[in-house]
DNA sequence: ATATTATCAGTAATGATTCCTATTATTGAT
DNA sequence: ATCAATAATAGGAATCATTACTGATAATAT
């Protein structure tokens, strides 16, 4: 793959946040050191990190896709009042039982969904 | 909510098959016992059945949503070499960490991407 | 330096899903 | 059972995130 001062940007955006971006938001920030830059190619190449391990895609409820610079297997947790993507304190789902039946597990997304510890104190539900 | 024959035909065709099966293939099935019927009406009475409880619905990469009528809460298995959706014999994610850092889990979607069994047999990987 | 070709910006196309509107079907009340 | 009120429908148009296309630009190998 041919090094691009584009990818370079995106790549040091989406690893500088833990905000769990979407495609949009990304392509905001990388506007305002390279304005010139195109949402085809923000897509292009969250799509390329992803392919080469760079980038994890989370998908979540309602089809905008959320894009992670932290490759690692984590769960991440959904608020449903704020709609704040964090990364979750938990374990991953144990696949022992269906590997030991001949299914070979690569990767894993697992998304709690529920009322995180900000909303949950604010009350509102 | 008011009765309706389409409702019906949905969500027998839902219970009926563990394919976990796309709106659209939801729709071919429905259009055989009921010619008439349209896409919008599928799309609309599959979020009412997920609104009570009667349906989930499963967010897999690439966007295309896909349906469950059973509404135990329980892991999938999405295999990379036949597209296969299939339930897996795995426990959930344990959040009593989070539980215990103020955070209430509702539910939780648990996809593991991988290669099943058939596939790993025909050696195709 | 030059040729090759991946990547780009800009824009059009795609496709799953949602929205809109006139019509039809369900349900509670007479 | 009939009727009025109104949820639900069919069909099609609209939305919107994402992808594909195209001529121009820039990164690399020779």
């Amino acid at each position: 793959m041919r090094y691009s001062k584009q990818r370079e940007v995106i790549k040091r955006i989406l690893c500088e946040t833990k905000s769990h971006p979407t495609a949009e938001w990304i392509y905001r920030q990388a506007r305002e050191v390279m304005p010139s830059i195109s949402m085809g190619t923000v897509y292009r190449n969250l799509k390329l990190l992803g392919d080469t391990g760079e980038a994890q895609i989370i998908d979540t409820d309602g089809g905008v896709a959320r894009y992670d610079g932290d490759v690692s297997l984590h769960t991440h947790f959904v608020c449903l009042s704020c709609g704040r993507v964090i990364d979750a304190e938990a374990p991953l789902v144990d696949c022992s039982a269906m590997e030991s039946k001949g299914f070979r597990v690569i990767s894993q997304k697992n998304i709690l969904f529920g009322v995180c510890e900000k909303c949950g104190k604010s009350g509102k539900d």
